[in-house]
DNA sequence: TGTTCCGTTCTTTTT
DNA sequence: GAACGGAACA
């Protein structure tokens, strides 16, 4: 794999040939000051299937061509597969280019990713300098959410009169006021103002809990980005940092929030080789505390202010579909205007489909599928988004019984589940003895062992100490069965002997007797620990792993049919969420009524509507030639009480009013059912049962 | 005293 | 399902 500096017979193509692949706005944005003296910052606006990817894609091939060196440029993408993809494709193009040098280049981008996972990098590099352990450990959102709790719980503010918030309330008030870089008064004012009683107190628990996450060296999500702006504060911070890069290029920027802004600002003040692309109309992040100011407020950041460049020609809808989703989206009260047109000319408008219930959606999207298929559409080419990941349920069920592979983004986590995560606490309590959190879930596992005997064993080996430090402890006499196979299991995963991937072969062989202990469907879990090893021998080491997979978890759960292989046809099921950036031939959109889209959650302010409409846009945007929003007319709220059927009837979503109307063919559908319509037979004579019953006791 | 077990409640979207 | 709170149990 190591690259041939000396490359033979590298044909001597035209440099920047490959623009001509662009049309005139992405060549301007591909082009702009590159290879010049200048280097002013760029944004660039790009609507849905703009060809946004591939600008970015010829811009840094572009750069590469002009002389710039590949790790000096740095690739801020919203997801690592987003990342990958664009490293793959300026590999194939330069490798078009100049030959076996394209290796290095791939190699090069292989730094790019998240901010997270940038972030993460760089703090273990700069630990030293910044007083940070090198091995911390990273939360996800419910180790911070149970961490929290800890904090609240010692707090005694678990047992106030009047209820304090719950801790992923608290949370999420915490964590917007690091992101979004705001008051906490206005925080709560805006998002929670049934809590601006506790102003007083929350300030305390966020200290406690800042304090806590220190002293175990951990860090939570909003830590990576909010130590990585206090660190490049510093001037000398900033320069070290920025010296490393010509070249920042930022995805989907619109999603971005004012923390990671203020990192964008402090590496590059003056904006020189900055370039930001995105599209304020596909803002769908604004409860992590995106905001979409970062994008309209851009170019006046700097002075002279940043160039602007529009995209706007859609390459990937046809014009009906195109049509809708503008139709909808202008209806927003605020945006960047720009109307993507499309040269994609088709008959067929985009469907809007009421069924009975979201049974008869699950036959009929299982059915529209099949289809497509039997008229050579492949499966892959085709998806099925939703606004929840429940959503999909009674499809899943479909399509398994009719045999139909898929595969699932969003929603539920792999990681989510509690076997894979009493496997991961062990190996992190493994990796960084003062993550408090990990030894307390990893210890109770045990029989015998519960909060008390953990935390005691905790504050034992007092962290600093290692895990050896477990030697000395004398467990409770019920905890005494299962106390040495554990030890001896803490041992071995603390001796720098066994190697990775052992160590999580270990632990799930310590962990089998356990599991079945604790599930009834033990055998189900246990694959997917197996899996979960197959994940981790893709990684060098114990923290990688546990690094990269918190940052960036496997995307797909895992199902009865077992993962489809990489080959494999399949239905894509996501989350409008998780479809973000993708496109499919075909494309249909569960439960397009009010309640879901907007979710019923979701309405709370005007700002809330009006991300909930730009997800529709989103969805409807990933369509190229199919598009059918489905509408259950009655569906499920929740799911049954004992004394009935607990649904609503639902009206179309309030995005699709009736002066936009004819822009969709409006369809009612009905499965078909053999015999419904034949009259059933019923007998003509009548029976008291009652008196039956009550003759069996003697009764009358 | 601490653990386990059972019933109740709730379930957006994600780095 | 899974997290939480209350009650039974060792």
């Amino acid at each position: 794999m190591s690259p041939d500096p000396v490359t033979l017979a590298t044909p001597p193509i035209a440099p920047a040939s490959h623009l001509d692949e662009l049309n005139t706005e992405q060549r301007r944005a591909a082009e702009h000051d590159v290879g010049d003296q200048e280097c002013g910052p760029l944004l660039v606006i790009a609507g849905a299937g703009s060809g946004k990817t591939k600008t970015i894609v010829h811009r840094v091939v572009h750069l590469i061509e002009t002389g710039v060196d590949p790790r000096r440029i740095l690739l801020l993408t919203f997801s690592r597969r987003a990342a990958a993809e664009i490293a793959k494709r300026v590999e194939q193009i330069s490798a078009r280019l100049m030959g076996q040098q394209s290796i290095v280049v791939a190699d090069a981008l292989a730094g790019s990713g998240t901010f997270h996972s940038v972030a993460a990098r760089l703090l273990r590099e700069f630990a030293e300098e910044i007083g940070l352990d090198p091995n911390f450990t990273i939360h996800d959102r419910e180790d911070s959410a149970d961490l929290m709790n800890m904090v609240r719980h010692e707090l005694g503010y678990d047992r106030t009169e009047v209820r304090f918030p719950s801790k992923s309330s608290c949370l999420a008030i915490y964590s917007r006021v690091v992101n979004a870089e705001a008051d906490l008064r206005d925080v709560l004012a805006k998002a929670s103002p049934q809590y601006l009683g506790w102003v007083d107190e929350l300030p305390k628990l966020f200290a406690a809990y800042v304090d806590a996450k220190q002293r175990q060296g951990v860090l939570d999500y909003d830590d990576l980005l909010l130590y990585w702006a206090r660190m490049v504060d510093d001037p000398s911070f900033a320069a070290a940092i920025a010296d490393r890069y010509d070249h920042i290029l930022v995805d989907e920027y619109q999603d971005t929030n004012r923390l990671q802004a203020s990192i964008l600002l402090a590496l590059k003040p003056d904006g020189c080789g900055l370039a930001v692309v995105g599209d304020d109309a596909q803002a769908i992040y604004g409860f992590r505390s995106a905001t979409v100011r970062n994008i309209l407020d851009f170019p006046k950041a700097f002075s002279p202010p940043a160039t602007i460049v529009t995209l706007e020609r859609n390459y990937r809808s046809t014009q009906p579909i195109l049509a809708a989703a503008n139709a909808v989206i202008g209806f927003a009260t605020e945006r960047f205007t720009k109307n993507l047109r499309t040269e994609r000319q088709s008959g067929d408008l985009p469907q809007l489909v009421t069924v009975p219930d979201e049974a008869s959606q699950a036959q009929y999207v299982a059915d529209k599928i099949l289809e497509a298929r039997e008229d050579g559409l492949p499966l892959i080419s085709q998806a099925v988004l939703f606004r929840t990941a429940h959503h999909s349920g009674p499809l899943e069920v479909e399509l398994t019984r009719r045999n139909v592979p898929f595969r699932k983004f969003g929603g539920l986590k792999f990681l989510d589940a509690a076997h894979i995560r009493d496997v991961l606490a062990v190996l992190r309590w493994a990796e960084n003895p003062r993550d408090r959190l990990a030894g307390f879930r990893a210890l109770q596992l045990m029989r015998g062992v519960g909060p008390k005997v953990a935390a005691a064993v905790l504050d034992f080996t007092g962290g600093f100490n290692g895990l050896a430090a477990l030697d000395g402890f004398e467990p409770p006499s019920r905890a005494a069965e299962d106390w040495n196979g554990f030890a001896e299991l803490v041992d071995r995963l603390s001796d720098t002997g066994t190697g990775w991937p052992t160590d999580i072969e270990l632990v799930r062989h310590w962990y089998e007797p356990h599991l079945e202990r604790l599930h009834e469907d033990a055998q189900a879990r246990l694959a997917d620990l197996m899996q979960l090893e197959q994940i981790a021998a893709g990684f060098e080491s114990r923290q990688r792993f546990l690094t990269e997979l918190t940052l960036d978890p496997p995307d797909a759960v895992s199902d009865e049919a077992g993962v489809p292989r990489r080959d494999d046809d399949y239905v894509v099921l996501s989350t409008i969420h998780s479809a973000k950036g993708q496109e499919f031939k075909s494309v249909f959109v569960l439960n397009t009524v009010d309640g879901c889209i907007p979710s019923d959650l979701g309405v709370g302010s005007a700002d809330d509507i009006e991300e909930e409409r730009r997800l529709l846009y989103v969805a409807m945007t990933r369509a190229m030639d199919h598009l059918h929003l489905v509408m259950p007319h009655r569906f499920y709220v929740a799911q049954q009480t004992r004394h009935g059927d607990r649904h609503l009837y639902a009206s179309r979503t309030r995005f699709i009013p009736p002066s936009i109307l004819p822009l969709f063919e409006s369809i009612v559908w009905v499965p078909a059912r053999a015999g419904e319509d034949a009259p059933k037979p019923r007998p003509a004579n009548r029976l008291d049962l009652g008196a039956k019953m009550r003759g069996m006791w003697g009764g009358t």
